[in-house]
DNA sequence: GAGTGGTCTAGACCACCAA
DNA sequence: TGGTGGTCTAGACCACTCC
């Protein structure tokens, strides 16, 4: 409980958080190179690395795969109570928004999604993966998942804007009741890989099951977020 | 992105994952020490160290400060829609609960303190800490922050029952609106002492605002969660 | 091609928990 | 008191990024 001689990596990590706040180091800034910052302070690199990875763990930095330790931006403040989509939201808090498709397809549910959708085992559904970026930096990699039943010939229509647009416009479908459930883990492969972190680093999954305005069941979103991207913000009562 | 001969961490990982699913390890057993893992498994225990830390950023396995490391337990569903209080949430849910008054005192509000309750800076406030188990398992570090107006003569009363059985008991208080803040981060050094776990550990911050009827707020908790013990639940719309 | 991060080895000492 | 986890050292090789 007593720090007598504080530990080397609590002395590293309270000097960069220093140089932080300070203002020294800027949002999106690139830290030294590992071995670089270990000779500055008199350590390893795993001693150093150790020290990295707890300030990632509270956010203060973050990495790119292969690419190194970067300065982290403030976390974008995601509203549940909000209708608004991704673009919307970013755009609102001054900054910038980008979403790229990562593919789109039919093909059989996995059984969490058949779950989620109300459908019978291995029921086709429309998946389409896409992730995101706030500011240039990739912050979120999502799979919607959607009943096939709402949408004849989803894939001849152009996904690359935004799904409640396309709801709207082609389908006269708007959302009504969301129901959301939010867990920490560690980024599985697939959502490691898009985002260019390395696999199992810590994440934020959310899992978004949304209604029609006649309460039925739609599509379902498997959003998983860097866990130093987002805020959520909600109320109640 | 290919694995074409996997990782050793990413191999320990997936060997300790099987023996789990199929119940060989149960929740809340001890893992054997760390040495004789590392021997089991062929590596140093650095190796296995990293393969044991990523299965805890999943929520697998977890570990007590210096008494080693556990098969994980189911998350507790944190329903933000329900107004109940944590015991009866861990009791519906079959499980059982116990809570710990650490301290309570009047003292001065930090700034975020007096931000979410409305008060001037250096204001008093009544500050209550107290930690709280799941099945035995410490989960939860929370502070209690009370806007003194509504509560005269507080620490005169028995802090360890419930509060909001002592808000409506005592001073006939009922919650109203609560607003809800959510990110994850690594536990600072009070709840990581607290809750016997190693500075910098993974985590979920909660900040409730709690308002009464009539819409003042009355309090706020600042919730530290061990990050793999709860997953939030939510509906909007 | 140089330099970087990702991964791994093979030890060591200390403080603390349990017996 | 013995064994454990927490911490740290001093290297190494590889795959990838970036120039």
């Amino acid at each position: 409980m007593r720090d007598s001689a504080p530990r080397a990596v609590t002395a590293i990590c309270q000097a960069l958080e220093e140089q932080i706040e300070h203002g020294l180091l800027q949002a999106g800034h690139k830290l030294p190179a590992e071995r670089k910052l270990s000779d500055v302070f008199a350590t390893t690199r795993i001693t150093l690395r150790e020290a990295l990875v707890q300030l990632e763990a509270r956010g203060l930095v973050y990495r790119e795969e292969r690419r190194g330790w970067f300065i982290s931006p403030p976390r974008l403040r995601y509203d549940l109570n909000a209708r608004s989509h991704f673009h919307a939201m970013v755009q609102a808090q001054g900054r910038n928004a980008h979403t790229e498709l990562l593919s789109a397809q039919a093909q059989p549910a996995s059984a969490a999604v058949c779950g989620h959708l109300g459908l019978a085992p291995l029921s086709r559904v429309f998946s389409i993966c896409r992730r995101r970026r706030i500011d240039g930096r990739l912050v979120l990699y999502v799979e919607h998942h959607l009943n096939p039943a709402f949408f004849p010939e989803l894939l001849e229509h152009d996904l690359s804007q935004p799904l409640t647009e396309l709801y709207a416009r082609q389908y006269g479908i708007e959302y009504g009741q969301v129901r959301f459930e939010v867990a920490p883990t560690a980024l599985g492969a697939q959502a490691a890989a898009a985002l260019k972190v390395s696999a199992g680093s810590p994440g934020l999954r959310i899992v978004r099951v949304n209604r029609d305005r006649q309460g039925q069941v739609i599509d379902c979103d498997l959003e998983y977020w860097r866990h130093d991207a987002i805020a959520l913000v909600a109320t109640h009562g």
